[in-house]
DNA sequence: CACTAATCGAGACGGTACGTCTTGTCTTAGA
DNA sequence: TCTAAGACAAGACGTACCGTCTCGATTAGTG
């Protein structure tokens, strides 16, 4: 439907969108998020703090939501994934970035907000929920269970993905948003909780390679 | 449960509450809940349903999300958690009794969207939420430990069960709303990480026992 | 239906109302009028001012209009109507107290509303507003006219009470409520206009006698 | 009549206001003052009865009151002050105007309440209410005072307009609210009054002139 | 002295309206 | 065609009152 430039060389009739507005629009949409959360970000907040009228926004996104899933996947796009050498180290890391992004409760917030909404129309919101957030995080994850089985730490088998990050993200959200704050003993156990799992999935490979 | 100010036979002075109206706005709650979420439940509607006014809402539950928080609360205390012989049969049915609970969207979603505004109002909402639902799930999974201790299966030091519960409850819900149904294979996967985590911990309390 | 002891030897059965109640409610109420006005004086304000619930309210006065009459009609009470010698000035003497009433908005106000409620419910307001506000004002404009009478300076076919009354009340209230400050040039207008009527009347009489 | 910010060919930004909507407000807020006076007119009543948003009524009237005033103003505009050829003509036929428009209960009941609130809010309501309203009814009665100096009848020495306008609205309105109907023999009082008064004043200039 | 009958304070209750806020759509002028 | 500005219908929010009601406690007179 939109079609980004790029590769088309036909230029849509009538006046062409202004560059600048769509990051400006996604840049106020954050800083609203975090103000207020997800709930009470406003249209009207975002536009005002654009500089733009209302009708620009629904001229890119069909509703809040849809805006609001646009901006906390900017946030996630700034996660890093780098080789840290080990699994056991890439875990860490990835566990601390989950813990520091949904620590912050504009974030998290607005993470579990977009998980409600989510639920209440699974097939619109929840398209967009899955496919543009729960998608990077699974392919974090990912990344690093394969980097893993590229250094023969692990095999594919040892290892479900899916399930995989669901306990990482799934956890670190419910301690962020229901517990408490994840500390670090709170990130100390987890990871120690999947080192077990690894632990003793290797042992008994190891096991039953020596049968 | 609540010793209204410590002499449970001074009544509080002027007319006394109307019995059935609680209830009958925690049903007519949980129906809206049910049938249109929590962003979408409204004051208006709950009264309709429990044909009571709205001032009587307001005078039970100072918000609407208070409210909702003690409408989930109600679905939160129907779970049962019997002693099905050993940890794991008592793990797995903790973990099924979840993801029914969870898989259904507006409680899932209920649930979501109440720990997303936990993360806007942490003082306020945070606190109930916490306090009403976050600490019923906990004493579920403290539940099933607790016995397990008892029936020697494993040591208080092998379990955190704060943790325990945030993995439990955080990916079952992120499963539920994030990636896909919690379907048996979930569940199954889930039950077999735990077990993991068992397995590791005994064998390396054997060793060191053995030492 | 009311019983007001004297003449009624047999008291009601049951505990008699407290003595100092109604003047507490009163004085509270006249308060109320004068701190907001009729239309925010509100019972619960009342209640709470007289240190009374709000039922005592209720069993007094059936509705918050007919406590308003009382309370603006024990101001209007408070009226003295003394002789100063001639009818000229009896007249500036009732016209300036109507002005120095009618001046202060708590009462202006709460006499307006209540001529409003009486156009709403002529049967009801209305007869409480007549019988308990009008005819005393009408009553201090008569008492001054039978004096003059009395005196000889003018004759009963001269002059309608009624009439009279109500164009020196209306008058007033009017330039009170609807012009501006019913000052002391407006004062002295009204007097010099009914001075001249007086005037008129009084050399059409001595022209027909001489005839 | 509103001069829209100097040059009337810059229209303001933004989508227009709805011609009829006015209108249709206007003529809702009628229908209810007249159903139910002021006291009990609705914002939710107008807004159903015209067909329209409550808060469209509330993007051009600031509260309840305000629209009540213009309500009430539509119904004086339709006063007309036709030329009945003299003095006294022009009186009574000014006179039995008013006694017809404050005699029906709806607008007499909401001129009051609308002064009432003056009373209460002179700066707020009090000036719409003077703007609005009592100009309105004082430009009838100067109307008519001007016409009678322009035949010669009187001149201008001998009238206080803004006295008079109290005099007859205040005088007529008393008798509609509190005493009871304005009826025939009322206005003939009343233009019988006013006539002795101009008989006095005629007379006494004469006199002067012939010295 | 118990009984009856009303009062009192307190506050719950069903209603109703307030004025505010937001959503998503629309309608204009101008770029 | 896009943009800014803002009108519009819809509808929920949480607050404030109204007038009624239901309590327990009080306070007389009557049997």
């Amino acid at each position: 439907m939109t079609t980004r430039a790029g590769h088309s060389r036909h230029r849509r009739p009538g006046r062409p969108r202004e560059e600048a507005t769509e990051q400006a629009i996604t840049l106020a949409a954050r800083q609203v998020l975090a103000d207020r959360g997800v709930a009470r970000m406003s249209m009207e907040h975002v536009a005002a703090r654009a500089g733009v009228a209302k009708s620009t926004l629904y001229r890119r996104w069909p509703s809040k939501v849809e805006l609001a899933v646009h901006a906390v996947a900017a946030v996630f796009d700034e996660i890093e994934v780098g080789d840290h050498g080990s699994l056991a180290a890439d875990m860490r890391a990835g566990v601390d970035e989950a813990a520091r992004l949904l620590r912050d409760p504009s974030t998290g917030g607005a993470y579990a907000a977009l998980l409600a909404e989510s639920a209440r129309d699974p097939e619109g919101v929840g398209v967009a929920v899955r496919g543009s957030l729960s998608t990077r995080l699974h392919a974090l994850v990912a990344t690093s269970v394969e980097r893993a089985i590229g250094r023969g730490e692990i095999t594919p088998e040892m290892v479900d993905v899916d399930l995989l990050a669901d306990v990482v993200v799934g956890s670190v959200m419910h301690r962020a948003l229901a517990t408490g704050v994840p500390d670090e003993a709170f990130v100390d156990g987890l990871i120690e909780l999947l080192a077990d799992v690894a632990y003793a999935r290797l042992s008994r490979a190891a096991r039953n390679a020596g049968t």
